[in-house]
DNA sequence: GTCTATAGGTGGATAGAC
DNA sequence: GTCTATCCACCTATAGAC
């Protein structure tokens, strides 16, 4: 990834992490590469091109860290290593995961774009739900609904690594840290989750 | 909220929701109140101005929902209240909790702003931490770091809450249900985050 | 594949009339 | 308090030379 297609994605993703999709044009882009404005036109069709290739350059990316975590034996192992690939992308391509999945959809204001985000985001919550029902199947954790106890479990990932990635954290001086933190408080979640009454309440 | 000025914030917060940061313009605010671009200065100073406005208009609205849970007798319906208010700011003022949660504040990128949001937001936090210390203090949560259980507690609720803004939680069609759906898991959090071993360990 | 030149649009902000 | 006229910065994107 060191060509020149390459280097633009990166420079977009540095751009958008800097100001947000505002701050993101193709002359800060072509000025940070010593290119004149132009020749991105001729690796990207346009703008909106361009934004959608970071997605799905972002969604390629995600989905390496998903697919190693399927490596586990057991459909609990399969879980738990789902949650630690999840917080292992959130910390390694902190700025694919606010472009994944800390920017509203309408915000993209494409046509392509929001119908392409929205899949491959429904897609990646769909391997979380079949990491879940296999637990239930197994008999690991209680009947119930799969959707229900995966919403959770995103839920409660997604806002503990969005208010680390937005600097909230201030208990958590590193990343090994705020690991620690996010298992400890997931692993009692999913505790909750499995023993008691939750997913026929819900 | 009838006059001019809080016709600005309202439009403002409705160009921030359809578009994000990128969408707001003096000029666009302008027309949809049928006035000319300039008319706004009379009200605010500059853009930069305008949106540190709506900002600490959504932190006054925020303030009173979490100062009316105070009302509670006990520590315990005191915090339950506090999550009663949250949850209800999000629902009832969405625009206003989009602002202010989930904007990252590098991507506000003027001078004053970030401050402002940085101290709002730490307050809010001190807030949720203060009724927790209230729940350890008189004995109902077990010893140990108020501000680590906060944290979780916040981080759970802002994951639920920000997920179900974006349109990413399908299992529930109205308010209502997501309301059942977000105390039914809370409270499973609760209880592994007070009967275990949560605060030590982390 | 990269450049310059350029068209056409949107934006923030000021000056001065009413 | 609102208007028009205006300035200047920045943006996307195309055409055509090298």
């Amino acid at each position: 990834m060191n060509d020149t297609y390459g280097r633009i994605i990166e420079t977009t993703k540095g751009l958008y992490h800097e100001g947000g999709l505002k701050a993101i044009s193709m002359r800060k882009i072509a000025a940070r590469l010593d290119l004149s404005a132009t020749a991105i036109y001729r690796h990207f069709q346009n703008k909106e091109h361009l934004l959608i290739a970071v997605f799905e350059e972002g969604f390629k990316t995600f989905t390496r860290y998903l697919w190693d975590s399927l490596a586990g034996e057991t459909p609990i192992e399969r879980l738990r290593s789902a949650g630690e690939a999840y917080l292992r992308f959130a910390l390694e391509e902190p700025l694919y995961y606010q472009v994944l999945f800390m920017v509203p959809t309408q915000h993209l204001g494409y046509e392509a774009m929001p119908e392409t985000a929205q899949e491959e985001l429904h897609r990646a919550f769909l391997f979380l739900v079949d990491r879940v029902r296999e637990c239930i199947d197994e008999g690991s954790f209680r009947e119930g609904d799969a959707e229900t106890v995966a919403v959770a479990i995103w839920g409660h990932s997604h806002g503990l690594v969005s208010l680390y990635l937005n600097g909230h954290f201030q208990a958590c001086e590193c990343d090994e840290e705020f690991t620690r933190f996010f298992w400890n408080s997931l692993d009692h979640l999913l505790r909750g989750l499995t023993d008691e009454s939750f997913v026929e309440s819900s």
